[in-house]
DNA sequence: TTGAAATATCACATATAGATGTTATCTTTT
DNA sequence: AAAAGATAACATCTATATGTGATATTTCAA
C-alpha cells in the first residue's frame, strides 16, 4: 500500500467514523505512529481534516459541508454502490445525462464499459473523467463555473439543456424531507428542474445521510422520478413514508436491491 | 532535472527538429545512452515517437499532427511568447474569448494575474487550467467533446456563443495562406467564426510555422482580425505579404514587438 | 498548580523503490 | 565480417518513506 493510498485510507475512515485514533490508525494500517502523525499533518495542510489530541476528527464546519471536496469524499461506498447499481439501468446507445452532483458524478467511471453511450452533464469532474473514453460521446453543458459545486450553471446551461433530450437523468438533491426535495442553491436548482424536463426516465440517487433533513429550496417532488435510489441504510420510517406516497424506492445493497417499495 | 522533465525536454527537441540521435540526447542532458533508450523506448510506448536506428524522429502523419497532444507541444516557446504579449491586451474586468487551438491556450496561465476576469472558452485545457482560479468568472461553452481538439464543438457551442458578448477574442487556426486563415475541421470553423462575431476585438495568433500552407475549409480573411500575432522567425516575404494587404501584424521577440506592420 | 501519564515532535538511522550507469552480449547496418 | 548501435543484467546511487528513541508538549487528576 502506498502512501498515497493509505492517506485516502485514512480519509475514508474518517468518513465513515467522524473520527480516530492514532493508535487505532497506526494498528490497522500496520505502520508506527509516527507515520500516522505525518499522514495527519499531511491531510491537515490539505484541510482534509482536524488533528486533536490523541488522533484527528473530519472538518465538519457549514461552509465545509457544501465544499465539493468534501463532499466528493463522504459516504463513498454508499455513493459508488448507487452509481455501480444505476448504470445498470443504461443500454448502449442511449444518452444519459448527469447533474452536477458527486453523487451522479460516481455513476460515470461505471458507463464507461457501455458503449455506445451518449453523455450530457454539468459536472466537470465526469467531463474531466470522460474525456478521452473511446466511443463515448460526451456533451458538455456550458455555462459559468462554480467552485463550490465544480460544475456550471446559469442560462447557458439552461439553454443548452433545453434543445437536447435524453433517455435517462440521474440526479442527486442535497436533502430530502418528506416527498420533496431540496437544494440549497436556487441556481443549481434551475438546472436540475431542465435536467428532469430535457429526460425521459429520471432516478433521483441520495445517501440515507440525506433523508429528513432539509434545505432552503424546494427542489421538486418525489413522484416526479421513476424512481428514488438509496443505500439499504436508510430506515424503514423513511423507507414507508415515501412507499405510502406511491414513490418508487430502490434501496441498495452490497451485492443486490433490497427492496423495491 | 526529473525523468519526466527530461522528457518532456526530448519531445521538444524532437519537436523542433524532427530527428535527434541517442548521443546527442545523451550528451544534452548529460545522462548515459542507456537513459537515453530508456526514455526513448517510454515515449516510444506512448505513441509520442519513432524509434530508429541511432536515435528517434517524430511520428508525423497526418493524423498524428492533428491531434492534439501533439500540437500541444510544438513551438511552445513561440506559443508562451505569443500568449504572453496577447495577454497584455487584456485589462481587468474584460471578458475574453479563448478558442480551442493550444496556441491561443497558451494565454490562460497569463491570464490568471488579471483580475477579475471573465473568461469564455470551448478548450478544456484552459477550463481544467482555470477552474478554481479565485477572481476568476469562468464560462465554458458546451458542446460534444472532440478529443482531438481536446475542446466542445457543435450547434450547443454555437448557441451558447451566440447569446455572449466579449471584449475581445483569441484565435489561431491551422495555416494561413496568403491573406486567408484555414482549417482542417468544419465544425472547428464554425465556431470561430461565432467567436468573432462575438467579440468586439479579435487577434488571430499563429506561429510562424503556419504561414504558407492551406488546409481543406477556409476560416475567414485576415482582415477581420484587429491583429495577426506571430513570431519574430517569421520570413519577411509573409510579413511584406500581409502588411501590404493592410493587415495589421505583430512580430512578437523574446522581450518586445520586433515590428507594427 | 503541579507532576505523572499520555501524546506529539524532532533528529537521525534505516529501508526501499526508482533511476542511472557499466559492462558484456546480442543485433543491425554497411 | 567489421563497426555501430541496441539490449540485458547487474551494481550503484538517490530521493522518499518509514522507524526509533530522545526530548518536548499536552492533558488530567490530585
Amino acid at each position: 500500500m502506498k502512501p498515497d493510498d493509505r492517506r485516502q485510507a485514512i480519509m475514508d475512515v474518517l468518513m465513515e467514523a467522524g473520527t480516530a485514533s492514532v493508535e487505532e490508525l497506526s494498528f490497522r494500517f500496520g505502520v508506527s505512529k509516527m507515520t500516522v502523525h505525518r499522514d495527519l499533518d499531511d491531510l491537515e495542510q490539505a484541510g482534509l481534516l482536524r488533528k486533536v489530541h490523541g488522533g484527528a476528527s473530519i472538518q465538519s464546519s457549514p461552509q465545509f459541508e457544501s465544499d465539493f471536496r468534501y463532499r466528493e469524499k463522504i459516504a463513498t461506498s454508499e455513493k459508488r454502490r448507487l452509481g455501480e447499481y444505476a448504470a445498470t439501468l443504461v443500454e448502449p446507445g442511449q444518452s444519459v445525462i448527469i447533474d452536477d452532483s458527486s453523487t451522479a458524478g460516481a455513476i460515470a467511471g461505471f458507463l464507461k464499459d457501455i458503449r455506445p453511450l451518449t453523455v450530457i452533464t454539468n459536472n466537470l469532474g465526469v467531463i474531466t473523467d470522460l474525456s478521452g473514453v473511446p466511443g463515448m460521446n460526451l456533451i458538455a453543458l456550458g455555462g459559468h463555473y462554480s467552485k463550490r459545486f465544480n460544475g456550471f450553471f446559469g442560462v447557458v446551461t439552461e439553454e443548452a439543456l433545453r434543445s437536447l433530450r435524453a433517455d435517462v437523468a440521474f440526479l442527486s438533491s442535497s436533502a430530502v424531507e418528506g416527498t420533496a426535495a431540496f437544494h440549497q442553491d436556487q441556481e443549481v436548482v434551475q438546472i436540475k428542474r431542465q435536467m428532469v424536463k430535457s429526460a425521459n426516465r429520471k432516478y433521483l440517487l441520495v445517501d440515507h445521510g440525506k433523508f429528513g433533513r432539509s434545505a432552503l429550496h424546494f427542489l421538486m417532488g418525489l413522484e416526479a422520478f421513476d424512481a428514488v435510489l438509496t443505500g439499504s441504510e436508510v430506515s424503514d420510517g423513511h423507507a414507508r413514508e415515501l412507499g405510502d406516497a406511491g414513490v418508487g424506492l430502490l434501496r441498495i445493497d452490497n451485492q443486490k436491491i433490497m427492496e423495491k417499495a
